[in-house]
DNA sequence: GACAGAAACGAACGGTCGTGCTTTTTTAGG
DNA sequence: CCTAAAAAAGCACGACCGTTCGTTTCTGTC
């Protein structure tokens, strides 16, 4: 095994800082709190990183893989078409309470956080989130070759509206506290197949 | 006029605040870069407010002034039920292109943003954006009053799903760039009317 | 077990943050 | 006009920010 000192601990580095920065966003990330917490050296941490701009995207990267880890790639044990959409909308769900992301998702946070502020943490972000929409996009295309739904049913704008559905689950679940926010996704998701 | 210049300034300071938070936030707010915009002192600016919390509170209280003048007031003009409703959601997409809008809806960031950060401007936030969703609904039941939705419609579900599409939005509008996000958001619109 | 390189540390830097003080300037009413 | 109050400015503070540098400690390899 490879698996260097190095690596470990930027590894738990990362893992902590993808916790932190969905509570308070990339930008409300700081290396002093993060290195405080994982009792490093502020200089010692960020020495992995050369700058907080490349922690930033690292931490995307981090996350962006862990999603894939637990929402895309198990989804596809499932039949294609409705089924696997289903399972991924689930597991999307799941995402969004898993405890690594205490503090909602981190995708969302940065999303609204980043959308004015040039550079290429928001590049990086932006084509995440263009992948995303387009796995959904793509499912749905299967669900219509496999006769799920009408052959002139728009997939980009079914993409878009699922989205929003997951918008509407985050605002209302972690903003407005409400526990019936599970139920309204559900009951959005179901009323958005066609 | 009990005008006092205080007011005035006190306004001026209020109306490039908003702005200015639509773009980095509520938290990325900065007393110094306000006061630098204005062309005024750093203390003398502060002196209006007695903390930067008292300050991020009167920009949540002013924007929504602003926006009940913007979108609701006026959408009371229109006849209750359906026509009122889909007023409210073109001047509330108005709203999120305006020019004071220059990073969006401020709500909309400050919501993500504040759902992790407990306190007064986060209470604030959580109950403006209940009043809002209150509003919708209020709307919806009067259609079903008319006789234009159905009677067993969920008003509550209804508000909630919207405010999603608003978010989706948003989100394709001010991170993905998409120049079809507004027609995506007249059509979801359309798709949530029963 | 020695030795080169990686990893972590401690201290310091220039800068900006929010926030107090004191002083000067401006405003508005008798 | 004068004057008391309000508004704005000036200055300084302690805290924290990202970053750099030189030093020390640890790791993995021969």
């Amino acid at each position: 095994m490879t698996t260097t000192k190095g690596a470990v601990t930027r590894h738990a580095v990362l893992e902590r800082a993808v916790a932190l920065a969905s509570r308070v966003g990339l930008g409300g990330l700081t290396i002093g709190t993060l290195a405080e917490d994982l009792e490093l050296s502020k200089s010692g941490l960020f020495g992995h990183f050369r700058s907080k701009e490349a922690l930033q995207i690292q931490v995307l990267e981090h996350a962006a893989a862990r999603f894939v880890e637990a929402v895309v790639r198990p989804a596809l044990a499932q039949p294609r078409g409705e089924p696997r959409l289903r399972n991924l909308f689930e597991r999307w769900l799941d995402w969004a309470r898993s405890s690594p992301m205490l503090g909602g998702c981190l995708f969302v946070a940065a999303a609204t956080e980043l959308d004015d502020q040039p550079g290429p943490v928001r590049d990086r972000l932006e084509q995440l989130q263009r992948e995303w929409l387009g796995v959904i996009a793509t499912s749905f295309r299967k669900g219509i070759d496999e006769g799920h739904f009408p052959v002139d049913a728009d997939a980009d704008q079914f993409a878009h509206d699922l989205y929003g559905v997951m918008l509407a689950y985050h605002h209302a679940h972690r903003l407005l506290r409400d526990p019936k926010a599970e139920a309204r996704a559900r009951h959005a998701f179901q009323a958005l197949l066609p």
